[in-house]
DNA sequence: CATACGTTCTACGTAGCGTAGAAATTGTTC
DNA sequence: GAACAATTTCTACGCTACGTAGAACGTATG
């Protein structure tokens, strides 16, 4: 079985709706609201019954939930989208034996604004 | 084109080994050397080519570099292993609108080992 | 130059994902 | 409650990545 924790294209554009949107929506407004940012998908609507299966398949990867209650079943997303991101960070940084090493490239790697940002944020939680 | 940075499962247990050793390895020393770590593909020995295939897919992808000199060409890994995890992270956060929110959670999920490295990593880079 | 070893070409099976029609379900309206 | 419309589920097909390896090709060496 695949990772399991990773997204095709049109997946993503999902994600990304249902991360931005504060509301559950239906998968005719996310079909809408696709069609509208023409990002992943070109600028043509895309059938229903594909952003359909798109979220069954989301929902079986537990990325999304759906309210079967009302009619249109809403969906909305599982975790935001920098809980997905910070795990899977940490996901990769689980597979690694010398996490010293690839942390140590990481903040190697990382542009001042970003360390700046660690420090601080180090600072306040860690005490 | 995918992501060009993901691996199967076959070709993480080649770089595994690659990124392991210290000195370039021909086919068929990885061959013998997939069938002893028994990792990935069960206990019996792959064909030389499909070591070959994969390392081709692996140089392509700019994962490994080859000496062409030897007869038995030597495979070599570009680049560390906690390079490429760092890079991986990397390109998470770079994915995300939200960096600081990414890192928080980051930083949340993070075990006092990891935050404990993290100062002393920033502390001695940062100045 | 024949032979053995090594590399490249070609190819097939499988799985995930994009895509969507067909079929089933359910809510609604006389 | 029967017909209709909206919605969801089922089924399916094409494409690409990857695991896998035989066939064909190249090359050095006795």
């Amino acid at each position: 079985m695949g990772s399991m924790f990773t997204l095709g294209e049109l997946e993503r554009s999902v994600m990304d709706l249902l991360w931005e949107s504060s509301t559950p929506m239906s998968a005719y407004e996310l079909q809408d609201a696709l069609a509208a940012s023409g990002a992943a998908p070109d600028t043509k609507k895309l059938a229903a019954t594909t952003v359909l299966t798109v979220l069954s398949r989301l929902e079986k990867k537990g990325f999304v939930g759906r309210e079967r209650a009302s009619r249109p079943h809403r969906y909305r997303a599982e975790g935001s989208r920098e809980d997905h991101m910070a795990e899977l960070m940490h996901q990769v940084l689980g597979g690694a034996s010398d996490r010293v090493a690839v942390l140590e490239r990481f903040i190697g790697q990382a542009t001042p604004g970003e360390t700046d940002l660690l420090r601080k944020l180090l600072d306040t939680s860690g005490r």
